[in-house]
DNA sequence: CCCCTGACTGTCG
DNA sequence: CCGACAGCCAGGG
């Protein structure tokens, strides 16, 4: 087997979808669709969470990422509320109310 | 190429 | 505010 480190062959597209989520730092919550824009790739939010559904949390903060309206991962939602509360990000019935950083912040 | 699925999103009642 | 619906797009069978 290889050396640590390697991982599946990413797409271009996924890659760089990959590196903008983990661009994002503790307490900055933003939703798929921006992840999606924000990767220049807009209209394919399904897509981020597919990606995200799929690859590993090693070094992936999926837990910063959630719908656009603030909905946490269904299934995972007690974990998913956990770590989001650890970095002060503010959860209610199982949904962001509001984050320290990103969209879900004070307006 | 056709059909179905999904960690999504915006609109409508 | 929330559930139901339709639209959208890539991936897999």
């Amino acid at each position: 087997m290889g050396s640590m480190g390697d991982s599946a062959p990413l797409s271009p597209r996924d890659r760089r979808i990959v590196d903008v989520i983990r661009s994002l730092g503790a307490g900055e919550v933003t939703t798929y669709g921006d992840v999606a824009d924000t990767s220049g790739y807009p209209g394919l939010a399904r897509h981020v969470g597919a990606l995200l559904a799929g690859a590993g949390d090693d070094e992936l903060p999926w837990w910063r990422v959630v719908t656009a309206s603030g909905r946490l991962v269904p299934g995972n939602e007690t974990e998913h509320a956990a770590l989001l509360r650890s970095e002060g990000v503010l959860v209610s019935d199982g949904r962001v109310r509001v984050a320290p950083v990103g969209r879900f912040s004070r307006r």
